[in-house]
DNA sequence: TGGCAAATCTGTAACGTTTCAGTATATTTG
DNA sequence: CAAATATACTGAAACGTTACAGATTTGCCA
């Protein structure tokens, strides 16, 4: 008789992954009132509430994220957005490991958007903006005018960026106090004796690139020593490139006897391009470097060390993004890690 | 008079971002046709169907990933489950970008899904088959007998593994040839005129433990050498463990005169522990390591390395996964890489 | 000329969820 | 005691998409 191809609520009772109608039918409640039951809405009554969500949680049943997102918009998803021309020697998985510890107790799902060096770095942006693929971004590679902070604060989109900024806007951050650092170093260098220093400095485009500098050149004054320009190479750099630099650099005249870098990956270019151009470390010269994992160190002792914790700044920038997906009036969190000592070789 | 919440054709049309009902309103036709259109189905005309698509075209039309998710089922996502607590040193950098390059020019998204360690591997993958909340699955760490591999093929679900399973179970991979890796080591080895040669090794859990075992031993046996056992570590132990164990090693009477080592990271503390243990590299024990990136040379370049390019294992794993959503029933990619030369000292 | 097939297009229903506007019953109030 | 109000629940509609089962038009053949 019954030709249609309506589920009966038996079937839906019977059928693969339980949704509010199986729990709706197997407590004879109405859809409405389960789905209100569910998120402890006060107009259920309380026994009712319990009883729903006892047989809720006796069945495994999950909310479909397509249904909720379809209705509401809410996507539960965090988008971080990376260039995949990335610095090799991969400080990345920590940065994700620490987002993703973060999200592992929420809802949250982490979607990860690559860029590359030669397309647009807005691309990912507008794409996550304008499709609505996700409820919050995190950035990293911030500049001081940094065009997606300016597109995401217009539209109101919740964002957190790995670095600040300086374009007067108020946005949620989480950032290594570079200037720190680099003052550390030259500081720790300064103590060794050494007097002509270099710095190896990100690409100048980033933010961290002025506050590392302005550190670095600030303590040199300070310390009454003078600096070595090197200019020809970034952290950014391929470390086949960095190596020659360095090369050159060692070859000069004023050749520096101190060294301050940024990064993982380039101090290991750094150090063979010293060597190579017939230097010992610690005798003509000195390195203080900055390293997620203090590996370099076990093989090199005889180079300085300051650690940053990028699982830290993962979790931080979940933190901060999801708050701002709670509350985007809220004030946006900040935060500045400052580095800890420099340690010395052993 | 219109006191319905009803929208209007012409609000639609107006109205934020565009929908199939916003381009029906444009072109005159209706949303199924505009629908099939889009997707290039024959009972369109020709004509229809590139008005159709150049409509879609000029105001940048999305589909909206959640209406087809909850109508269809398929999510267009990639879901790679990662273990947190991943050695240091972060190949995963470039595993993932891997992926995620392969994926840029499709429509799928790839989300992270991560386990640590003290919780079960099987968690997450039950997660994602068991809400469909991913057409796909990219999972690493592979075991000989492997419940994740059993499980996804049990139920169908397409699935792709960084390293093989020994259970008669015909699935996608990608894996590194480690059996000839360590062949290639010993070799080395054996004509630097070494004989006694330790191995540190993955955990033994792992499928490529094996096959770098067996490759290692057989290798051994061909070249009369023999083999100083060490296996009070492996790759997974954290560094200071490793470097503390390679002490101990060095220290024995019958110590090793050459190690071979499966991963990055520690082998910077194998290093560190032949050293503080008062031997030095290239005189007294010599060294082959595999490393993702060839940093390590730089800075020690007595060692010898082969590399494995991790960017092309996510780029393969993405390509089979693709290749298992298209076709269940198409064979299975299975690549296994050959190392490349080991990299002498320079 | 009538009939039939092919070609092209369309409306309805459904995926699972939440919101809106109720309804029915019990309880209080004047 | 009627009316107002509070409590507990419910059906319908909508989010955007696709599958299904038509509907309309055109061209062709007997």
């Amino acid at each position: 008789m019954d030709k249609s191809n309506h589920k009966t609520d038996e079937d839906e009772a019977e059928t693969g992954r339980p949704t509010l109608k199986t729990l709706a039918f197997m407590t004879g409640l109405g859809v409405t009132t389960v789905s209100r039951a569910l998120k402890d809405a006060p107009e259920i009554g309380a026994e009712t509430r319990k009883r729903v969500q006892l047989v809720a949680r006796q069945i495994g049943y999950r909310p479909n994220r397509a249904g909720v997102r379809l209705r509401t918009g809410k996507t539960n998803v965090i988008s971080v957005v990376l260039n995949t021309t990335e610095q090799i020697g991969g400080f990345l998985s920590d940065f994700i490991y620490g987002i993703s510890e973060r999200l592992a107790a929420t809802p949250y799902h982490l979607v990860v958007a690559p860029y590359s060096h030669n397309n647009d770095p807005m691309e990912p942006i507008r794409y996550v903006v304008e499709t609505g693929s996700a409820d919050g971004i995190i950035i990293s590679r911030t500049q001081p005018d940094d065009p997606r902070v300016r597109y995401l604060t217009e539209r109101g989109f919740p964002f957190a960026a790995h670095g600040r900024t300086a374009m007067g806007i108020e946005h949620a951050y989480h950032d290594f106090d570079n200037e720190s650092f680099a003052r550390l170093a030259v500081r720790r260098l300064a103590e060794l004796g050494r007097r002509r220093l270099a710095l190896l400095a990100p690409p100048t485009a980033l933010t961290y690139h002025q506050h590392m500098r302005s550190g670095f050149l600030d303590e040199i004054d300070r310390n009454g020593l003078s600096e070595v320009p090197f200019s020809s190479v970034s952290s950014d750099n391929v470390i086949d490139d960095i190596r020659r630099q360095t090369i050159e650099l060692m070859r000069r005249t004023g050749r520096p006897d101190g060294i301050v870098c940024g990064a993982g990956g380039p101090t290991f270019a750094l150090i063979a391009g010293i060597e190579a151009a017939g230097f010992k470390l610690g005798r003509d010269v000195d390195l203080v470097a900055k390293e997620p994992f203090n590996l370099l160190q076990l093989v090199r002792p005889e180079i300085h060390v300051v650690e940053e914790d990028f699982r830290l700044a993962g979790h931080d920038l979940a933190t901060a993004v999801l708050s701002r997906i709670d509350d985007r009036s809220a004030a946006p969190m900040q935060r500045l890690v400052v580095p800890g000592a420099v340690i010395a070789p052993r």
